[in-house]
DNA sequence: GTATGTGAATAGATTCACAGCT
DNA sequence: AGCTGTGAATCTATTCACATAC
C-alpha cells in the first residue's frame, strides 16, 4: 500500500467496513434514530462492539461514554473519509452481460458513483443506447474520460482483455479500477485496483462446502 | 468463519488464493508448460513466492527442489481441496438487472456452478425465460432447490428483500450461499455465507483517491 | 546452481478487559 | 449504571532467510 501522509492512514480492514456502517446509519437516520452505541452499530454492521469502537477512533470520531454516538455526525465523518460527498463519475469498459447490469445498478449512483461513459471493442455493441448512455469505441477512452471527468474505471471485459483495458484506463489517466474481469493485471503503483472475482468466490463456498459434507469423490485423478 | 474439521484445516487468506493460483495453472497447462517454479506461480497470482509455497504446503502438494512443481498434479490436488470436481447446480434468488447478467455469466459454468434455477418475487418476470431457465416464483424455491439439487444459492435481490431470501434458501436446504445484497443478513451458524458488495467496493477506491488527491477541492496551490 | 519447505520474525487485525467519563 | 476509549493479549497472515534436496 502507498504511503502519502497528507491525511491520516486508516487500516485497510477498518476502510473495509466503513461502507457497511455508512448503511447502517443510513438506515437509522431514515428511522429517525438520533444516537447510537457501538453494540448496536455491530450488530447492524455484523461484527464486534470493540471492533467497532476501535474504527471509529481512527475517524476521530468521538462518542459520548454512557450515551452513544452520534448518527448525523457519524454518518457526515465516514462520508468525509470515503471521499466527500463529492461525486466520482465512473467509466465502464465492456458492455457485456456484466458491464450493462453493472451500468444499471443504481447502488453505484446512490453512493456517488453515477455511471458517465461506456466503451467496447465490439462494434456491434458501440453506438447503442445502455442505461441511458451511449457506447463509444474503447479507441475513444481518453476523450470520454475527458469529457465525462470519470476518476474511476470499471473493467467488465472478458479476462483476455482485461490487461489492455486496464492500461488504456491509466493511459487516460485514471487512477482508480475495479477489476471484474477474471484476470490478475499489472498496474503502475500510483494506480489502485480491486479486483472482484465472481467465479473465485463460489470456489471459495465450495472450499467451504467440501469440508461440511467431507464426502470423498472418488473421480478421475487419484490424491 | 466456520470450522468443522472433518479434512483437515486450510487458512482462510490460502482458500482465498487457490481459484487464483488454478485459473494461473491453467492457463499454464493450456499452452503446454509442465513445470512450474513458486516463483512463476506467485507472478501470475500477483503475490509472494514465499506465499505461494506455504500455501500449497497446506495441500499437501509436494514440488521437487531444484525443479519446480509438475502442474498436473497440482491443478488436481486444488481442483480437490476446492469441492473436488463435482459440479454444484446454483439457485438464483432475483431476476433483476444482475440476476440476468449473473445467470448467463460464463465463468459460473466452467468452473463447476452451472446455473440450474431462477427464482422472484415479482410476477411480471416469472414465467420469462432467462438464459434458457424459465423463472419459477419465488414460493417454488423449495420445489426448484429439490429439482435441481442446488447446493448454492446466489441473492440478488434488492437490499430489503435479502433477508427473507437468505431465509428462504435456508429453509430449502442450502447451506451455501453467495451474498449481492447490499444488507448484511443473519443466518444460523451452519451456513456459509459471504457478502459481494458492488458499491462497497467503489466506495473503498473513493478513500484511496481522496487520500492521494489530498484534501477537498482545494486544488494544487504551489505547481 | 536452483528451487522447495519451513521455523522464526514481522506485520496486521481482532478481541478482551477495564479504567475513565457522563 | 452504562458506554466509550484503549492498552494488552491473542489470533491470523505475510515475509524473511536458510537448511535441505535435487
Amino acid at each position: 500500500m502507498s504511503e502519502v501522509g497528507t491525511i491520516e492512514s486508516i487500516p485497510d480492514a477498518t476502510v473495509a467496513r466503513l461502507p457497511v456502517y455508512l448503511r447502517g446509519l443510513l438506515e437509522l437516520a431514515d428511522t429517525g434514530v438520533e444516537m447510537v452505541s457501538s453494540v448496536s452499530l455491530a450488530e447492524l454492521a455484523g461484527v464486534n462492539a470493540a471492533n467497532v469502537r476501535k474504527d471509529l477512533s481512527y475517524l476521530h470520531a468521538h462518542g459520548t461514554r454512557g450515551v452513544g454516538y452520534e448518527v448525523g455526525h457519524l454518518l457526515a465523518e465516514i462520508r468525509v473519509v470515503l471521499g466527500g460527498s463529492r461525486s466520482s463519475p465512473v467509466v465502464i469498459v465492456g458492455v457485456g452481460n456484466l458491464g450493462r447490469a453493472l451500468s444499471r445498478y443504481d447502488g453505484f449512483l446512490a453512493g456517488g458513483f453515477p455511471i458517465a461513459g461506456l466503451v467496447d471493442a465490439d462494434p456491434m455493441v458501440v453506438g447503442r443506447k445502455v442505461a441511458g448512455t451511449v457506447v463509444r469505441p474503447v479507441g475513444e477512452l481518453a476523450d470520454v474520460v475527458a469529457q465525462t471527468e470519470a476518476t474511476v474505471g470499471i473493467v467488465a471485459t472478458p479476462a483476455n482483455a482485461a490487461q489492455e483495458a486496464v492500461d488504456r484506463l491509466v493511459q487516460a489517466g485514471i487512477r482508480s479500477i475495479l477489476n471484474f474481469a477474471p484476470a490478475v493485471v499489472a498496474v503502475p503503483n500510483f494506480v489502485d485496483i480491486r479486483q472482484v472475482d465472481l467465479a473465485t468466490e463460489l470456489q471459495i463456498l465450495g472450499y467451504h462446502q467440501h469440508r461440511r459434507t467431507g464426502d470423498s469423490d472418488t473421480s478421475l485423478v487419484s490424491g
